[in-house]
DNA sequence: CAGCATGGTAAGTAAGTGCTTACTTTATGT
DNA sequence: ACATAAAGTAAGCACTTACTTACCATGCTG
Protein backbone atom coordinates (compact mmCIF):
# COMPACT_ATOMS: atom_id res chain seq x y z
CA UNK A 1 0.00 0.00 0.00
CA UNK A 2 2.62 2.51 0.94
CA UNK A 3 3.68 4.42 -2.45
CA UNK A 4 7.25 4.81 -3.39
CA UNK A 5 9.74 6.04 -2.16
CA UNK A 6 7.61 7.99 0.33
CA UNK A 7 9.10 8.71 3.49
CA UNK A 8 6.07 8.00 5.25
CA UNK A 9 2.63 6.90 4.58
CA UNK A 10 1.65 6.10 8.18
CA UNK A 11 -1.10 8.24 9.84
CA UNK A 12 0.97 11.25 11.19
CA UNK A 13 -0.36 14.47 12.86
CA UNK A 14 -1.59 17.45 11.55
CA UNK A 15 2.15 19.40 11.59
CA UNK A 16 3.92 16.25 10.68
CA UNK A 17 2.58 16.00 7.55
CA UNK A 18 1.81 19.44 6.11
CA UNK A 19 5.98 19.92 6.81
CA UNK A 20 6.28 16.46 4.73
CA UNK A 21 4.07 18.03 1.90
CA UNK A 22 6.09 21.02 2.21
CA UNK A 23 9.34 19.17 2.15
CA UNK A 24 8.32 17.41 -0.91
CA UNK A 25 6.79 19.86 -2.72
CA UNK A 26 9.74 22.10 -2.33
CA UNK A 27 11.76 19.41 -4.02
CA UNK A 28 9.06 18.83 -6.86
CA UNK A 29 8.61 22.90 -7.23
CA UNK A 30 12.50 23.31 -7.65
CA UNK A 31 13.09 20.64 -10.19
CA UNK A 32 9.96 21.71 -12.57
CA UNK A 33 8.71 25.05 -11.57
CA UNK A 34 5.50 26.66 -10.22
CA UNK A 35 3.58 24.99 -13.18
CA UNK A 36 5.22 21.80 -14.01
CA UNK A 37 4.58 20.38 -10.66
CA UNK A 38 1.23 19.35 -10.34
CA UNK A 39 -0.79 19.22 -6.84
CA UNK A 40 -1.21 15.09 -7.68
CA UNK A 41 2.05 14.42 -8.65
CA UNK A 42 2.99 16.10 -4.99
CA UNK A 43 0.33 14.39 -3.02
CA UNK A 44 1.45 10.95 -4.59
CA UNK A 45 5.26 11.78 -3.71
CA UNK A 46 3.84 12.38 -0.19
CA UNK A 47 2.17 9.08 -0.30
CA UNK A 48 -1.14 10.65 0.43
CA UNK A 49 -4.26 12.09 -1.27
CA UNK A 50 -4.95 15.19 -3.08
CA UNK A 51 -7.89 16.19 -1.15
CA UNK A 52 -4.60 16.37 1.59
CA UNK A 53 -2.58 18.61 -0.06
CA UNK A 54 -5.34 21.36 -0.17
CA UNK A 55 -6.33 20.24 3.65
CA UNK A 56 -3.32 21.82 4.35
CA UNK A 57 -2.73 24.40 1.92
CA UNK A 58 -5.89 26.21 0.78
CA UNK A 59 -4.41 26.82 -3.02
CA UNK A 60 -1.43 25.76 -4.64
CA UNK A 61 -0.09 29.44 -4.42
CA UNK A 62 -0.34 29.36 -0.48
CA UNK A 63 1.28 26.02 -1.27
CA UNK A 64 4.48 27.98 -3.28
CA UNK A 65 4.21 31.06 -0.97
CA UNK A 66 4.86 28.75 1.64
CA UNK A 67 7.83 26.96 0.37
CA UNK A 68 9.73 30.52 -0.65
CA UNK A 69 8.72 32.07 2.49
CA UNK A 70 10.36 29.34 4.59
CA UNK A 71 13.47 29.48 2.08
CA UNK A 72 13.71 32.84 1.97
CA UNK A 73 13.26 33.53 5.95
CA UNK A 74 13.67 30.13 7.87
CA UNK A 75 16.20 27.71 6.58
CA UNK A 76 19.83 28.04 8.15
CA UNK A 77 20.39 31.49 6.13
CA UNK A 78 24.12 32.02 6.05
CA UNK A 79 24.03 36.12 7.05
CA UNK A 80 26.69 37.29 5.75
CA UNK A 81 27.13 40.40 7.77
CA UNK A 82 27.15 37.99 10.96
CA UNK A 83 29.69 35.64 9.58
CA UNK A 84 32.21 37.96 8.39
CA UNK A 85 32.22 40.36 11.37
CA UNK A 86 34.83 40.13 13.33
CA UNK A 87 36.97 39.75 9.17
CA UNK A 88 35.39 43.62 8.93
CA UNK A 89 36.63 44.78 12.52
CA UNK A 90 40.10 43.58 11.55
CA UNK A 91 39.86 45.06 8.22
CA UNK A 92 41.10 41.83 6.84
CA UNK A 93 40.05 42.45 3.49
CA UNK A 94 40.69 38.52 1.87
CA UNK A 95 38.51 36.91 4.66
CA UNK A 96 36.01 39.14 4.42
CA UNK A 97 35.40 38.76 0.61
CA UNK A 98 36.90 35.14 0.73
CA UNK A 99 34.48 33.54 3.92
CA UNK A 100 31.39 35.75 2.15
CA UNK A 101 31.92 33.18 -1.43
CA UNK A 102 32.49 30.29 0.63
CA UNK A 103 29.30 30.49 2.95
CA UNK A 104 27.50 31.44 -0.67
CA UNK A 105 28.85 28.97 -2.55
CA UNK A 106 28.51 26.04 0.80
CA UNK A 107 24.96 27.00 0.81
CA UNK A 108 24.17 26.76 -2.78
CA UNK A 109 25.99 23.22 -3.13
CA UNK A 110 24.52 21.73 -0.23
CA UNK A 111 20.56 22.67 -1.28
CA UNK A 112 20.44 23.41 -4.65
CA UNK A 113 16.77 23.37 -4.66
CA UNK A 114 16.95 26.45 -3.58
CA UNK A 115 19.04 28.46 -6.57
CA UNK A 116 16.73 26.87 -9.16
CA UNK A 117 13.68 27.83 -7.04
CA UNK A 118 14.63 31.02 -6.65
CA UNK A 119 15.44 30.83 -10.67
CA UNK A 120 11.99 29.46 -11.24
CA UNK A 121 10.23 32.01 -9.18
CA UNK A 122 12.52 35.08 -10.79
CA UNK A 123 11.25 34.13 -14.14
CA UNK A 124 7.42 33.88 -13.14
CA UNK A 125 7.88 37.47 -12.15
CA UNK A 126 6.45 35.59 -8.36
CA UNK A 127 6.19 38.49 -5.91
CA UNK A 128 8.41 36.46 -3.22
CA UNK A 129 11.13 36.55 -5.96
CA UNK A 130 11.48 40.23 -5.44
CA UNK A 131 10.83 39.93 -1.11
CA UNK A 132 13.56 37.98 -1.65
CA UNK A 133 16.22 40.23 -3.89
CA UNK A 134 14.84 43.32 -1.48
CA UNK A 135 15.27 41.66 1.84
CA UNK A 136 18.35 39.32 1.32
CA UNK A 137 20.32 40.85 -1.38
CA UNK A 138 20.17 44.81 -1.01
CA UNK A 139 21.31 43.94 2.72
CA UNK A 140 24.51 42.88 1.28
CA UNK A 141 25.07 45.35 -1.29
CA UNK A 142 24.52 47.99 1.74
CA UNK A 143 26.98 46.35 4.02
CA UNK A 144 29.78 45.74 1.56
CA UNK A 145 29.32 48.81 0.18
CA UNK A 146 29.68 50.46 3.60
CA UNK A 147 33.06 48.10 4.58
CA UNK A 148 34.28 49.24 0.34
CA UNK A 149 33.70 52.73 1.18
CA UNK A 150 35.13 52.27 4.63
CA UNK A 151 38.73 50.73 2.73
CA UNK A 152 38.66 53.25 0.23
CA UNK A 153 38.84 56.20 2.77
CA UNK A 154 41.62 54.12 4.55
CA UNK A 155 43.64 54.19 1.11
CA UNK A 156 43.99 50.82 0.66
CA UNK A 157 41.10 50.22 -2.14
CA UNK A 158 41.41 52.10 -5.42
CA UNK A 159 38.40 54.51 -5.76
CA UNK A 160 35.53 53.05 -7.64
CA UNK A 161 31.84 52.95 -7.29
CA UNK A 162 31.72 50.33 -4.79
CA UNK A 163 28.23 49.02 -6.45
CA UNK A 164 30.40 47.80 -9.24
CA UNK A 165 32.59 45.86 -7.28
CA UNK A 166 30.40 44.15 -6.02
CA UNK A 167 28.60 42.88 -8.49
CA UNK A 168 31.42 41.51 -9.92
CA UNK A 169 32.41 39.92 -7.09
CA UNK A 170 28.74 38.26 -6.23
CA UNK A 171 28.52 37.72 -10.01
CA UNK A 172 31.86 35.51 -9.81
CA UNK A 173 30.47 33.77 -7.22
CA UNK A 174 26.52 33.11 -8.12
CA UNK A 175 27.36 32.40 -11.58
CA UNK A 176 30.14 29.82 -10.17
CA UNK A 177 26.98 28.24 -8.86
CA UNK A 178 24.75 28.14 -11.30
CA UNK A 179 27.57 26.34 -13.38
CA UNK A 180 27.81 23.79 -11.30
CA UNK A 181 23.97 23.83 -10.14
CA UNK A 182 22.69 23.96 -13.95
CA UNK A 183 24.66 24.49 -16.77
CA UNK A 184 27.82 22.00 -16.11
CA UNK A 185 27.18 19.67 -13.38
CA UNK A 186 29.54 17.26 -14.60
CA UNK A 187 31.91 20.38 -14.15
CA UNK A 188 33.71 19.67 -17.44
CA UNK A 189 34.93 23.40 -17.58
CA UNK A 190 36.18 23.88 -14.28
CA UNK A 191 36.33 21.50 -11.23
CA UNK A 192 37.20 23.09 -8.55
CA UNK A 193 36.55 22.89 -4.52
CA UNK A 194 34.25 25.51 -3.04
CA UNK A 195 37.42 26.79 -1.10
CA UNK A 196 39.80 26.70 -4.12
CA UNK A 197 36.84 28.75 -5.77
CA UNK A 198 36.48 30.99 -3.25
CA UNK A 199 40.27 31.89 -2.73
CA UNK A 200 40.60 32.60 -6.26
CA UNK A 201 37.96 34.63 -6.96
CA UNK A 202 39.07 36.83 -3.93
CA UNK A 203 42.50 37.15 -5.25
CA UNK A 204 41.38 38.08 -8.71
CA UNK A 205 39.13 40.92 -7.27
CA UNK A 206 41.99 41.75 -5.07
CA UNK A 207 44.67 41.67 -7.25
CA UNK A 208 43.97 41.07 -10.59
CA UNK A 209 45.76 39.01 -13.27
CA UNK A 210 47.82 41.38 -14.62
CA UNK A 211 51.57 40.43 -13.56
CA UNK A 212 53.20 43.05 -10.90
CA UNK A 213 56.33 43.45 -13.85
CA UNK A 214 53.83 44.08 -16.28
CA UNK A 215 51.83 46.52 -14.06
CA UNK A 216 54.71 48.53 -13.49
CA UNK A 217 54.64 49.27 -17.06
CA UNK A 218 51.29 50.08 -17.01
CA UNK A 219 50.32 53.85 -16.01
CA UNK A 220 47.01 53.98 -16.81
CA UNK A 221 45.17 53.79 -13.44
CA UNK A 222 46.48 56.50 -9.98
CA UNK B 1 -12.44 41.02 -36.79
CA UNK B 2 -8.61 41.61 -36.38
CA UNK B 3 -7.00 40.51 -32.78
CA UNK B 4 -5.57 42.96 -30.42
CA UNK B 5 -2.17 44.02 -31.37
CA UNK B 6 -1.24 40.80 -33.77
CA UNK B 7 0.79 42.20 -36.58
CA UNK B 8 -0.84 40.74 -39.48
CA UNK B 9 -4.36 39.11 -39.44
CA UNK B 10 -4.18 39.39 -43.38
CA UNK B 11 -3.83 36.31 -45.47
CA UNK B 12 -0.08 35.39 -45.54
CA UNK B 13 2.10 33.09 -47.65
CA UNK B 14 3.19 29.75 -45.13
CA UNK B 15 7.05 30.99 -44.78
CA UNK B 16 5.97 34.56 -43.52
CA UNK B 17 3.39 33.33 -41.71
CA UNK B 18 5.56 30.33 -39.81
CA UNK B 19 8.13 33.18 -39.00
CA UNK B 20 5.30 35.31 -37.59
CA UNK B 21 3.90 32.29 -35.32
CA UNK B 22 8.00 32.22 -34.28
CA UNK B 23 8.40 35.32 -33.04
CA UNK B 24 5.27 35.29 -31.00
CA UNK B 25 5.79 31.90 -29.93
CA UNK B 26 9.77 33.16 -29.14
CA UNK B 27 7.99 36.02 -27.00
CA UNK B 28 5.94 33.98 -25.32
CA UNK B 29 7.74 30.92 -24.08
CA UNK B 30 10.55 33.31 -22.96
CA UNK B 31 7.68 35.26 -20.80
CA UNK B 32 6.23 31.85 -19.22
CA UNK B 33 8.47 29.29 -20.16
CA UNK B 34 7.29 26.22 -21.97
CA UNK B 35 4.70 24.92 -20.00
CA UNK B 36 3.37 28.24 -18.78
CA UNK B 37 2.95 29.09 -22.64
CA UNK B 38 -0.22 27.62 -24.98
CA UNK B 39 -0.57 26.91 -28.10
CA UNK B 40 -3.63 28.39 -27.79
CA UNK B 41 -2.38 31.93 -26.76
CA UNK B 42 0.28 31.33 -29.32
CA UNK B 43 -2.14 31.04 -31.84
CA UNK B 44 -4.09 33.88 -30.57
CA UNK B 45 -1.30 36.53 -30.48
CA UNK B 46 -0.50 35.56 -34.16
CA UNK B 47 -3.90 36.35 -34.79
CA UNK B 48 -4.82 32.94 -36.15
CA UNK B 49 -6.62 29.78 -35.27
CA UNK B 50 -4.77 27.49 -33.01
CA UNK B 51 -4.95 24.41 -35.84
CA UNK B 52 -2.29 26.94 -37.91
CA UNK B 53 0.19 26.44 -35.48
CA UNK B 54 0.18 22.46 -35.57
CA UNK B 55 0.26 22.82 -39.57
CA UNK B 56 3.64 24.47 -39.39
CA UNK B 57 4.62 22.98 -36.39
CA UNK B 58 3.85 19.54 -35.60
CA UNK B 59 3.83 19.58 -31.96
CA UNK B 60 4.36 22.18 -29.38
CA UNK B 61 7.79 20.82 -28.79
CA UNK B 62 8.73 21.33 -32.30
CA UNK B 63 8.25 24.94 -32.18
CA UNK B 64 9.91 25.09 -29.11
CA UNK B 65 12.92 23.16 -30.47
CA UNK B 66 13.01 25.21 -33.76
CA UNK B 67 13.09 28.52 -31.84
CA UNK B 68 15.80 27.22 -29.34
CA UNK B 69 17.03 26.43 -32.41
CA UNK B 70 16.95 29.48 -33.86
CA UNK B 71 18.21 31.32 -31.55
CA UNK B 72 21.00 29.56 -30.82
CA UNK B 73 22.43 29.11 -34.46
CA UNK B 74 20.52 31.52 -36.23
CA UNK B 75 20.41 35.05 -34.84
CA UNK B 76 23.16 37.93 -34.89
CA UNK B 77 25.09 35.68 -32.67
CA UNK B 78 28.44 37.64 -32.31
CA UNK B 79 31.31 35.27 -32.36
CA UNK B 80 33.22 36.30 -29.48
CA UNK B 81 36.71 34.58 -31.36
CA UNK B 82 35.52 37.09 -34.32
CA UNK B 83 35.02 39.86 -32.89
CA UNK B 84 37.84 40.56 -30.86
CA UNK B 85 40.07 38.96 -33.44
CA UNK B 86 42.85 42.03 -34.00
CA UNK B 87 43.01 42.96 -30.35
CA UNK B 88 43.81 39.67 -29.74
CA UNK B 89 47.02 39.50 -32.50
CA UNK B 90 47.67 43.43 -31.10
CA UNK B 91 47.77 41.53 -27.24
CA UNK B 92 45.88 44.10 -25.98
CA UNK B 93 44.38 42.59 -23.14
CA UNK B 94 42.23 45.77 -22.01
CA UNK B 95 40.54 45.17 -25.80
CA UNK B 96 40.09 41.79 -25.67
CA UNK B 97 38.01 41.56 -22.73
CA UNK B 98 36.53 44.80 -22.87
CA UNK B 99 35.41 44.01 -26.52
CA UNK B 100 33.93 40.87 -25.50
CA UNK B 101 31.89 42.21 -22.10
CA UNK B 102 30.31 44.87 -24.22
CA UNK B 103 29.32 42.35 -26.56
CA UNK B 104 27.90 40.25 -24.67
CA UNK B 105 26.10 42.81 -21.94
CA UNK B 106 24.63 44.87 -25.74
CA UNK B 107 23.77 41.51 -26.52
CA UNK B 108 21.22 40.85 -23.64
CA UNK B 109 20.32 44.03 -23.95
CA UNK B 110 18.70 44.49 -27.25
CA UNK B 111 17.31 40.52 -26.92
CA UNK B 112 16.53 40.21 -23.02
CA UNK B 113 14.45 37.38 -24.35
CA UNK B 114 17.22 35.48 -24.91
CA UNK B 115 19.00 35.21 -21.50
CA UNK B 116 15.16 33.97 -20.16
CA UNK B 117 14.49 31.21 -23.08
CA UNK B 118 18.08 30.01 -22.55
CA UNK B 119 17.20 29.76 -18.24
CA UNK B 120 13.52 28.55 -18.56
CA UNK B 121 14.99 25.86 -20.95
CA UNK B 122 17.82 24.92 -18.79
CA UNK B 123 15.94 24.85 -16.10
CA UNK B 124 13.30 22.67 -17.76
CA UNK B 125 16.53 20.01 -18.94
CA UNK B 126 16.04 20.83 -22.59
CA UNK B 127 18.80 19.03 -24.40
CA UNK B 128 19.00 22.55 -26.49
CA UNK B 129 20.01 24.44 -23.53
CA UNK B 130 22.89 21.46 -23.18
CA UNK B 131 23.64 22.28 -26.69
CA UNK B 132 24.08 25.72 -26.28
CA UNK B 133 26.37 25.38 -23.94
CA UNK B 134 28.32 22.66 -26.19
CA UNK B 135 28.34 24.73 -29.05
CA UNK B 136 28.64 28.71 -27.39
CA UNK B 137 30.27 28.45 -24.39
CA UNK B 138 32.65 25.60 -24.49
CA UNK B 139 34.35 27.80 -27.44
CA UNK B 140 34.68 30.54 -25.69
CA UNK B 141 36.06 29.18 -22.64
CA UNK B 142 38.84 27.32 -25.10
CA UNK B 143 39.71 30.30 -27.13
CA UNK B 144 39.98 32.59 -23.84
CA UNK B 145 42.19 29.92 -22.76
CA UNK B 146 44.51 30.04 -25.39
CA UNK B 147 44.94 33.78 -25.13
CA UNK B 148 45.50 33.63 -21.25
CA UNK B 149 48.20 30.71 -21.56
CA UNK B 150 49.55 32.91 -24.37
CA UNK B 151 49.77 35.85 -22.28
CA UNK B 152 51.13 33.97 -19.08
CA UNK B 153 54.12 32.86 -21.09
CA UNK B 154 54.60 35.98 -22.06
CA UNK B 155 54.90 37.21 -18.24
CA UNK B 156 52.23 39.28 -18.65
CA UNK B 157 49.21 37.30 -16.72
CA UNK B 158 49.88 35.82 -13.39
CA UNK B 159 50.06 32.27 -13.28
CA UNK B 160 46.48 30.80 -12.63
CA UNK B 161 43.90 28.20 -13.74
CA UNK B 162 43.12 30.42 -17.05
CA UNK B 163 39.16 28.69 -16.42
CA UNK B 164 38.65 30.50 -13.10
CA UNK B 165 40.06 33.29 -14.54
CA UNK B 166 37.08 32.91 -17.29
CA UNK B 167 34.57 31.76 -14.84
CA UNK B 168 35.16 35.24 -13.02
CA UNK B 169 34.89 37.41 -15.78
CA UNK B 170 32.21 35.37 -17.06
CA UNK B 171 30.45 35.89 -14.57
CA UNK B 172 30.58 39.22 -13.67
CA UNK B 173 29.14 40.27 -17.18
CA UNK B 174 26.52 37.52 -17.70
CA UNK B 175 25.57 38.09 -13.71
CA UNK B 176 25.58 41.66 -14.74
CA UNK B 177 22.98 41.05 -17.83
CA UNK B 178 20.60 38.54 -14.78
CA UNK B 179 20.38 41.75 -12.68
CA UNK B 180 19.11 43.70 -15.18
CA UNK B 181 17.32 41.73 -17.14
CA UNK B 182 15.49 39.80 -14.24
CA UNK B 183 16.47 40.81 -10.94
CA UNK B 184 16.40 44.68 -10.81
CA UNK B 185 15.47 45.74 -14.03
CA UNK B 186 14.89 49.11 -12.74
CA UNK B 187 18.38 49.55 -11.99
CA UNK B 188 18.05 50.32 -8.43
CA UNK B 189 21.06 48.54 -6.95
CA UNK B 190 23.31 49.78 -10.04
CA UNK B 191 22.51 51.93 -12.97
CA UNK B 192 25.83 52.16 -15.57
CA UNK B 193 25.97 51.95 -19.46
CA UNK B 194 27.08 49.30 -20.77
CA UNK B 195 30.49 50.32 -21.48
CA UNK B 196 30.88 51.43 -18.55
CA UNK B 197 30.17 47.96 -16.75
CA UNK B 198 32.32 46.25 -19.44
CA UNK B 199 35.26 49.14 -18.90
CA UNK B 200 34.77 48.71 -15.16
CA UNK B 201 34.93 45.06 -15.11
CA UNK B 202 37.83 44.39 -17.29
CA UNK B 203 39.58 46.88 -14.97
CA UNK B 204 38.54 44.82 -12.00
CA UNK B 205 39.60 41.90 -13.68
CA UNK B 206 43.36 42.92 -14.83
CA UNK B 207 44.08 45.33 -11.61
CA UNK B 208 41.69 44.32 -8.99
CA UNK B 209 40.38 46.75 -6.21
CA UNK B 210 43.58 46.84 -3.89
CA UNK B 211 45.19 50.41 -4.31
CA UNK B 212 48.65 50.00 -5.65
CA UNK B 213 50.45 51.36 -2.53
CA UNK B 214 48.95 49.30 -0.32
CA UNK B 215 49.66 46.38 -2.58
CA UNK B 216 53.17 47.58 -2.50
CA UNK B 217 53.15 46.54 0.96
CA UNK B 218 51.28 42.57 0.48
CA UNK B 219 53.82 40.36 -0.35
CA UNK B 220 51.37 37.57 -0.95
CA UNK B 221 51.49 36.67 -4.63
CA UNK B 222 55.09 35.69 -6.70
C1' DC C 1 -18.97 3.09 25.11
C1' DA C 2 -20.87 7.27 22.91
C1' DG C 3 -19.35 11.24 20.81
C1' DC C 4 -16.51 13.66 18.10
C1' DA C 5 -12.50 15.92 16.44
C1' DT C 6 -9.06 14.63 13.33
C1' DG C 7 -6.31 12.12 9.59
C1' DG C 8 -7.51 10.25 5.46
C1' DT C 9 -9.74 8.83 0.89
C1' DA C 10 -12.50 7.95 -3.67
C1' DA C 11 -14.70 10.06 -6.87
C1' DG C 12 -15.99 13.76 -8.60
C1' DT C 13 -16.15 18.97 -11.19
C1' DA C 14 -15.37 22.76 -14.46
C1' DA C 15 -11.96 24.68 -16.91
C1' DG C 16 -8.10 24.07 -19.32
C1' DT C 17 -4.36 21.26 -22.25
C1' DG C 18 -2.20 19.67 -26.79
C1' DC C 19 -3.77 18.15 -30.94
C1' DT C 20 -7.24 16.60 -34.82
C1' DT C 21 -10.89 16.64 -38.05
C1' DA C 22 -13.92 18.19 -41.38
C1' DC C 23 -14.75 21.94 -43.59
C1' DT C 24 -14.41 26.92 -46.09
C1' DT C 25 -11.90 30.67 -48.29
C1' DT C 26 -8.56 32.71 -51.36
C1' DA C 27 -4.83 33.25 -54.52
C1' DT C 28 -2.78 31.80 -58.79
C1' DG C 29 -1.10 29.39 -63.14
C1' DT C 30 -2.67 27.51 -67.41
C1' DA D 1 -12.63 30.65 -66.19
C1' DC D 2 -11.78 27.29 -63.27
C1' DA D 3 -9.19 23.41 -61.08
C1' DT D 4 -6.09 23.05 -57.57
C1' DA D 5 -3.26 23.77 -53.82
C1' DA D 6 -2.47 26.24 -50.03
C1' DA D 7 -4.19 29.39 -46.09
C1' DG D 8 -7.49 29.41 -42.83
C1' DT D 9 -11.36 28.11 -39.42
C1' DA D 10 -14.91 26.07 -35.88
C1' DA D 11 -15.63 22.61 -33.15
C1' DG D 12 -14.43 19.02 -30.91
C1' DC D 13 -11.42 14.78 -28.72
C1' DA D 14 -8.99 12.62 -25.10
C1' DC D 15 -6.71 13.87 -21.34
C1' DT D 16 -4.92 16.80 -17.39
C1' DT D 17 -5.39 20.59 -14.27
C1' DA D 18 -6.51 22.68 -9.65
C1' DC D 19 -9.79 22.17 -6.51
C1' DT D 20 -14.40 19.90 -3.96
C1' DT D 21 -17.54 16.99 -1.98
C1' DA D 22 -19.14 13.33 0.57
C1' DC D 23 -17.78 9.94 2.87
C1' DC D 24 -14.71 6.53 6.12
C1' DA D 25 -11.49 5.31 10.17
C1' DT D 26 -9.08 5.87 14.17
C1' DG D 27 -7.97 7.30 18.41
C1' DC D 28 -9.05 9.86 22.65
C1' DT D 29 -11.87 11.66 26.40
C1' DG D 30 -16.15 12.37 29.22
Amino acid sequence: MTVEGATGSARMVGEERRQQILDVAMRLFSERGFRGATTKEIAHAAGVSEAMVFRHFATKQELYAAILDHKVCDGDKFDPAEMSADAIKRKDDRAVFESLARGALEHHEKDPEFQRLLLHSALEKHELAQMFFDEFVRPVYNFLSDYIRERQRDGAFIEIDPAIVIRAFIGMVMHHSLNNNLWDPKRRLLNISNESAARNFTDLLLHGITSPTAKANDSRNS
